[in-house]
DNA sequence: CTGAAAGCGCTAACAC
DNA sequence: GTGTTAGCGCTTTCAG
């Protein structure tokens, strides 16, 4: 069923049918009432292709992430797929992997897709220097369509960047423990993205700012994964910390179950806060302290955002929103 | 940058230029190459909209499920995104909710897109009954693209379905619990999904079996957030239990909170599984006894079915997976 | 308000 | 091997 037969069925022509498709104020009321019951009764869809053909869209935005099975990522694209879809746009999704190759080819093959837009989900897209120019991708990309980044920032044309201050989250994390009595703080992280960085920054500022050394041996990079943390501290020889910054919840649950291995009890000998306030933050026993890092928020403004750009209104490239430290049992002072 | 251009630049016909983007052997290498290079100068990408047009494909599949932002959810989308992107194949998102009338517009919306195929993640589009007149719409469906449901069962021409077999899961971790000495085992849900069914269905017959009594007052339906399950179980007046089996591991960690407010001991006084063997039950403490629902299997089942059904191979229209029981510190016996 | 007709960029049947 | 040409189903001028 095409829009020939619609046309043929209606008695009209095919410009007046695609004029009804289309809800053009150019036919009379009349016909068209007509023409949408032919379509409906014959359950006619307008062929998506054809109309991409023509209009040079077909009303889909890529959506790129490194991995939807993480809960930040699965948050943000949930949010994002249902605010777009209630716009009209369907979601193209792209699980790149953390590797850099990959997430290069990511973006240019979900491009050869002709999404209206792009939008990148995590930090590990960015760099710590927003002119750098190993995210010439990006602002390649960002030459075909708007792309926008979920907490990354990278400076360029037709780049938007809605992102969580992890640096003052990080640092008010950090305040936070200092201000207990702690001075053996450890930051635990998983990544060098961007966000990382941003956060062990501002662990590294509170620290300096209450003239408590930054001591190399309280900085940690690991995987991920709760049983690799316990693993990995508990095979430390001795690991000096009254307290820990996690970047991550999984991390920090991971420091749980190493505390609970060694006899330590949480928050007295050792105080914990991790990062994205996720669930299994009071999964956690006793539940964990997380920053709050606005998935929700971050998703919404770049939706906003897309709506004025895609009407073509001007947009803020860069919108930072505050982290927010949720308090829990494991910094119960 | 369009077919004609490239075929004006490389000296030959825009049929040619076809050929060799459909990597047709009817080309001599040395055009081949020659094509291929003037491609790739001016950065050429087939219009995919056109190419649609003419196949009628784009080489999408559509993922349908409730909610990525559910563990279980996030974990099939990441895996069949993969495969299939390996395939060849990218995949349009929607993420319908779960009230029913939004599940049926989601895969009516959907279908517009013109995919190729469609999968249906999560029970809670099947029913208990596979000839049900409520999954028409699916059968409906099946008439445009072959279906592949990740663990519901539809019978239907083109309906493909993987499941766990949950009966048989249940059936053994009620049984795993009888066999400790349990009697008062507690049934907790959050929905009345096929799935979820089949789970409390497999947990009544290995009470039956064991001649232990199916009390109405251990089937216990609510939400799946930790909280609110404690919160529901601290209101009970008396909650007579000593072991529970949770069809959602997010249910258990609830039942964990509450055992740990009441004082009572896991699992001497209470022992717990779960279901899904998520992040959520090694992130527990005591860390959660929890079944496999083989996830990871029943997306790579689906993958097969849809490589084989693509390619006119026939299918079987369901394929059972067996459920495995992790066991934990919550059922320590 | 409506219709005729020229694309949009590609595929594939057919001719050479 | 390669070129010609007729669609694919829609949008959009341009005429009327």
């Amino acid at each position: 069923m095409n829009i020939y037969e619609i046309a043929e069925l209606a008695g009209v022509s095919i410009a007046t049918v695609s004029r009804v498709i289309n809800d053009s104020p150019l036919v009379s009321e009349k016909t068209k009432l007509r023409v949408r019951r032919v379509m409906e009764e014959n359950d006619y869809t307008p062929n998506v292709f054809a109309r991409g053909l023509g209009l040079n869209s077909m009303k889909t935005i890529g959506l790129v992430c490194p991995d939807v099975a993480d809960n930040y990522m699965a948050r943000a694209v949930a949010c994002l797929e249902r605010d777009l879809r209630e716009y009209g746009y369907n979601c193209i999704l792209y699980c790149s992997g953390y590797a850099w190759e990959d997430r290069r080819i990511a973006v240019r093959t979900i491009l050869q897709k002709r999404i209206d837009a792009l939008v990148v989900i995590g930090s590990s897209y960015a760099d710590d220097d927003p002119d750098a120019e190993r995210v010439e991708y990006i602002r390649e990309a960002a030459k075909q369509v708007p792309v926008f980044l979920i907490n990354g920032y990278i400076r360029g044309e037709n780049i938007f960047c809605a992102l969580c201050s992890d640096y003052e989250a990080a640092y008010s994390a950090a305040s936070e423990l200092l201000r207990s009595g702690r001075r053996k703080i450890l930051f635990l992280s998983d990544s060098h993205s961007y966000s990382a960085n941003q956060k062990r920054s501002g662990y590294e500022a509170a620290l300096r700012e209450a003239g408590v050394p930054v001591r190399e041996d309280l900085v940690i990079y690991t995987r991920n994964r709760i049983d690799s943390v316990r693993d990995l501290l508990l095979e430390m020889p001795q690991l000096d910390a009254d307290a820990v910054f996690a970047t991550e919840d999984g991390l920090a649950a991971g420091v749980l179950k190493y505390a609970k291995r060694r006899g330590a009890a949480v928050p007295k000998d050792l105080a914990i806060i991790g990062y994205n306030n996720s669930e299994l933050a009071v999964c956690c026993d006793p539940e964990l302290s997380s920053v709050d890092s606005r998935v929700d928020r971050l998703c919404k403004i770049v939706i906003d955002s897309l709506k004025l750009r895609l009407n073509g209104k001007p947009v803020n490239d860069r919108v930072y929103v505050k982290g927010c430290l949720i308090r829990r049992m494991t910094t119960d002072f």
